[in-house]
DNA sequence: AATTAGCACTCTCGGTCGTCGAGTGCTAAA
DNA sequence: TTTAGCACTCGACGACCGAGAGTGCTAATT
């Protein structure tokens, strides 16, 4: 689609002063932001195709204009200016995430909790194993007659144990035989392996009768069940009510609820690549509750063979420059910090759909 | 404050009905529920006695009358009727609370996430330690000639690891004496004693210059630390927009954020025995911020020296039977799931301020 | 051909006004 | 003590109206 320059400032100008007032925009309002000569009846004609193009629309025939989905997508993909985060912002982000890096089993709510409020929208954060995670290596450790711990070393480089209380004493020399055992039968096998028929043979090659072998095999299928779920968190839900596109009750309850549902974040729009930020618009979202909303995403590298992402949704008037450069920075940051690798700096990767313009902060 | 029974009856049926309803209560709706042949002028004149006890209380002069919170407080103490359980609901918070058993790490997220469904009002879960934590026994476990693992059994029977990648080969020998001095000087004391002067003395008796000491005393501290720490969460905050006394966006919008900090989370008021159910109106609440909500917690044993609390905040008009009933239920599956003790049957602790009568379920 | 001034037209927003109905309080009678 | 009757109050709701913002069109200008 050819436009005009003059009307792709226009169209821009339009987003920028919807996004930033939440109110439709007029003829006259364009001509002075743009600090143009031109008269209002150029712009208004000039809008009026711009209308019929689909990029702007009308609430009603009296009102200014505001952008068409399709006009915020010709926006983000060819008018919108990249921002460098602000240091303030960049220090928030710093500290919290090193903050972070010691309450791992939170890390997603806190991240998510970060990310809604610099963005002031709801976020989202997942975590998933893109990889078959097994079991490296056993330990078992005595404590007492009827206690011992199991130690399991993951192939992702974490530690799981757990602490088993007999009702009955048991042989220290039983840990010994596990240890051997378990190191040569369950090692490196995924989940499906660990079957009944496997767990019965190593019974009787122990010599176990009091079921120990049993708890420990229970242990295994739970810890590489555990490791193949997803971690998700959403947070920051009120912050929708902040802004008057969700002002109707019904429909902030609506679209809450639905991000609520674990099972529904997980089908939410996601780039391809660490680092890349993913933009959705509106209609361009497949579930039906988020039609007239918009999903920034952007994965990261969450080391191993882990992989994460994290998401805001909001209006489809969005400060979407604002958004993706924040999402942008947390994601560099959390790969750093899980990964010790940069996806933007080592590779392909790029913020899609971002110009590179600067035009510094806010 | 002596009322006599027409009074009372009357009283608690405003209460029922304006739970209901959400609309203000006249006479004629009263006379209707009671099923009395009384006329609705007697009843009028009664109401309006109540209204000058500070029971009732008018919107304006032509509406009807909605309890105050005295009003709903005399209700409460007196004229409540406890009830049993649904079935429905019985077998749901079973079946979760089983299921939840697995996913220690967020079971309070999942009982908060239960308790809201079930209550229809946002809720909160907290744990916290009433004891002392000490680390209780200590063990190392060699991997490769970088990497260790260490195992760390708590005094309240939990047992944490960290896997250390050394950035420089360690000598296997070392991990003996890690054993032998960590078990010797840092078990059985609290976080405060592991002082820098402490450490240093262990890394000279140990003749380590590689820095693990350090490191392994920095896994102490932050164990330590973690395990003092409280567990909080709050869930269904979306709910509160269910209620027509949280129409307002700007006042749902300041609990709820009221309500998502922790550290405020944590002056909620609380029962002082585990099993009793401690139920806040509106303005006896401390905070000014919970002046016209009311807040229904319950505490449950949680094991160990582990207490737990949960919690409901609604408007003042709630179901306050239904809500009690349902924490009472939940607070004692939880105790039995965690300590194996039910405390409603075994002492003295009783869900407070609640009448006997039963009038069935719904 | 592009731009502009001028103008009639449209539609929302906010305020005012009047009606309706629910519910009350009071009085006087039962 | 209870009740019927009645005047009164007050919010909810809808109709109406004027102001203001913005548009689209036309005709004149560059």
């Amino acid at each position: 689609m050819y436009l005009s320059e003059r009307k792709k400032s226009i169209l821009r100008t339009v987003v920028e002063l919807y996004v930033k007032t939440a109110e439709p925009i007029g003829s006259k309002a364009v001509v002075e932001a743009l600090g143009s000569t031109l008269s209002s009846a150029t712009v208004r004609s000039d809008m009026s195709e711009l209308e019929n193009l689909g990029l702007l629309e009308k609430p009603h025939t009296s009102a200014g204009r505001i952008p068409s989905s399709l006009g915020y997508r010709l926006y983000v993909n060819e008018l919108m200016l990249s921002r460098n985060i602000s240091n303030d912002d960049a220090i928030v982000i710093n500290s919290t995430l090193d903050g972070s890096l010691a309450v791992r089993p939170h890390l997603l709510d806190e991240v998510g909790s970060l990310t809604s409020r610099l963005t002031t929208y709801p976020a989202y954060a997942m975590t998933s194993s893109t990889g078959i995670i097994s079991i490296a290596r056993f330990d078992f450790i005595y404590v007492d007659s009827y206690t011992f711990i199991i130690v399991a070393l993951l192939s992702n480089d974490t530690v799981k144990n757990k602490l088993v209380h007999l009702t009955a004493p048991f042989d220290p020399k039983i840990l010994q035989k596990l240890t051997a055992i378990f190191n040569a039968s369950f090692t490196g096998i995924p989940e499906e392996r660990v079957t009944p028929t496997l767990i019965m043979a190593t019974e009787r090659a122990v010599g176990d009768t009091s079921g120990i072998v049993t708890i420990v095999a229970g242990f295994v299928i739970e810890l590489l069940v555990e490791a193949k779920a997803i971690g998700a968190s959403f947070t920051g839900a009120v912050n929708l009510l902040d802004h008057p596109e969700y002002r109707d009750i019904d429909k902030a309850q609506r679209i809450i609820r639905y991000l609520s549902d674990v099972n529904e974040l997980v089908r939410l729009p996601s780039p391809d690549i660490a680092g890349e930020v993913k933009i959705t618009i509106g209609p361009e979202n497949l579930a039906e509750q988020l039609k007239d909303s918009s999903v920034v995403a952007v994965r990261y590298d969450a080391g191993g063979d882990m992989q994460g992402l994290i998401g805001v949704v909001g209006p489809t008037r969005m400060d979407y420059s604002k958004v993706a450069t924040h999402l942008s920075y947390i994601a560099k940051g959390l790969s750093l910090l899980l990964s010790g690798t940069n996806p933007l700096v080592s590779g392909a990767a790029k913020t899609s759909k971002i110009g590179d313009e600067d035009i510094g902060e806010n």
